[in-house]
DNA sequence: TAAAAACATGCGGTTTTTTGCATTATTTAG
DNA sequence: CTAAATAATGCAAAAAACCGCATGTTTTTA
C-alpha cells in the first residue's frame, strides 16, 4: 500500500469517525506503528487532524473541544433570552432562578421595563439592581457557592408566601419521561417551590440539553407552560414537547 | 477512549451543566477515579474550569465579580479593614452591613479565615463568595439600589432572630453627643436592629466622618464597642471617644 | 546506464505517557 | 467528633512515542 493511499485512507476514517487509533490502522493496513506514526505526523503538520497520543482526532472535533469560554452558546443564549423577554409585562412579578441564561435574559431586559423580579441568584441580583426600573427582591439564605444562590428552608418559605405572574427556570436536562432533572439537591428544592409558586412556569435552555437526563427529579412535563430554546418552534426535536401540551417559542 | 476524548467530553459537559461530578464521570467514560481527577487537574491547570471538590465547574460561571471603582481613600480604608479583620476569630458570627470600607475588609479576609457572614448587601456577599471558607448568610429583601442593600420588614425580623458574636458598621457620621447618624432611613431601621443582634459593635469610619452629622439617628455612643478609623488611637481627635468609654484601634 | 541521492519502511532499544492501584492525607457531612 | 468520600502521592506495568540505523525502493543526475 502506497504512503499516499494510506493517508487518504486515514483522512476517510478521521473525517468519517472523527478518531482514528494508531492501533487500529496498523491493523487495517498492515504496516509498522512507526509508519502510521509517521503518516499522522505528516498529517498533523499541515493541519489535516491532530495527533494525540494513541490515534489522532479530527480537526472539528477539535475545535469543539476549546470553544472560547466567553462566548460558548452566548448567541443561543441571547435568543432565548430574548424570546424570554417578550413574555414580561409592566407590572408583573417574576421569580427567576439563576444560571447563565437567566443572567443573560437579566442583562437585556428592556430598560422601560417595570416590573418586580425575585430572586436568590447573586449573580441575577446583580444584574437586575443595575436596571433603572425594576425592583428587586432577594431571597435570603444560606448561599450555595457552586450555584451561586441562595439555598435552604428560609428561601423555599420565603418563595411560599409568594404568588408570582411567571417564572423563569433555566434548565440542566429535560427529557419527555423524566421532565426536568437537575444535578443538585437543593436547587431541585427551590425550583420546585417556584413552580408551585407562580402561575405561569417557563423553561429556558439550549437545545443540547434537550433529551438529556440528571440525577435529581424536579417536575414532570405537565408543570412546564412554556419551553424555550434558540431552536424554531418547527423543529422536530421540540415537537414531542408540543405535542405533550407545552407552548413552546 | 482518548484522553483528549475525555476531556473534550468533560468540558463539554461543565459548559453545558455548569458543574460535574467526577462520580458520573468515571461512570461515564468507564475509567479510574484517578484518570478522572488528573483530567481535572490539567484542564483546570490551563484555566478551562475549576476544579473542585468532588468535580469541577465552569469558568465563566464562576467568574463573577463586583465592579471595584472606587479608589477613594483607599489606602484609608484598608488600614481600617485589616484593623478590623484583627477582631474576628475562627467560628465567628459576623453581621456586617454594606459601604465601601466593608467591602475593602470583605477583600481582605484572610484565606484561612473559617466563619460565618451575615449581611444584606449584595457587594459584601460577593466578595464574601469568592472566599474560600467562609459561609454566607444572605438577609433577604427587597433591594435598595442605592445602597444595594437588602431593606425592609423582613431582613429587620431576620436579623431579629439572630444573635451575633460581633457586628461591623461603615457609618456615615459620628459624633460625640449624637453618636451614629445616617441618611437613608431604611438603612437606618438595619443598623438599628443589627446592633441589638450583636454582642460587640465595631464602627468603622474614616476620620474625615468623625464629628459630623446626619439627618437620622441610629445609636448612641454608648450602643458602640470598638470605632475604627485610619488614625493612630492617640490621635487628639480620637480621644472624646477613649473618654466616653470606646475601644478605639 | 549506473552511481548517487533521496525516500520509505521496519526493527531494536530507550524514553515518555498513560493508567490503575495502594497508601496516606484531607475534606465533607451527619 | 467520627465516618465516609475525595484528593494527593508514589509506584509499577503497559502502551505508545521516539531515535538511530539498516534495508530496500524510487528518483535524480552525470
Amino acid at each position: 500500500m502506497l504512503k499516499k493511499e494510506r493517508q487518504t485512507y486515514i483522512l476517510r476514517q478521521v473525517n468519517l469517525h472523527n478518531k482514528v487509533l494508531s492501533n487500529s490502522l496498523c491493523k487495517d493496513m498492515s504496516v509498522s506503528e512507526d509508519t502510521i506514526r509517521r503518516d499522522l505526523q505528516e498529517l498533523s503538520e499541515t493541519g489535516k487532524l491532530v495527533k494525540v497520543h494513541g490515534g489522532a482526532l479530527s480537526q472539528s472535533f477539535n475545535k469543539i473541544t476549546y470553544p472560547s469560554t466567553d462566548t460558548y452558546a452566548q448567541t443561543d443564549k441571547r435568543i432565548i433570552a430574548e424570546k424570554a423577554i417578550s413574555l414580561i409585562n409592566d407590572g408583573m412579578f417574576v421569580l427567576t432562578g439563576g444560571g447563565t441564561t437567566i443572567i443573560e435574559m437579566a442583562r437585556l431586559l428592556p430598560t422601560q421595563l417595570h416590573a418586580t423580579f425575585i430572586t436568590g441568584s447573586i449573580p441575577a441580583v446583580v444584574e437586575y439592581m443595575n436596571h433603572p426600573a425594576i425592583d428587586v427582591i432577594v431571597l435570603g439564605d444560606k448561599i450555595s457557592k457552586v450555584s451561586k444562590i441562595t439555598v435552604g428552608a428560609d428561601a423555599i418559605n420565603r418563595i411560599k408566601s409568594i404568588k408570582a405572574d411567571i417564572c423563569f427556570l433555566g434548565i440542566n436536562a429535560i427529557d419527555l419521561q423524566n421532565g426536568i432533572t437537575d444535578n443538585d439537591w437543593d436547587v431541585v428544592q427551590l425550583k420546585q417551590q417556584m413552580i408551585l409558586s407562580s402561575q405561569k412556569v417557563v423553561c429556558l435552555t439550549i437545545s443540547e440539553k434537550i433529551n438529556s437526563l440528571q440525577p435529581f427529579h424536579v417536575c414532570g412535563t405537565d408543570k412546564i407552560d412554556v419551553l424555550i430554546t434558540e431552536l424554531d418552534p418547527g423543529d422536530p426535536i421540540l415537537q414531542p414537547y408540543i405535542s405533550a401540551g407545552i407552548t413552546v417559542l
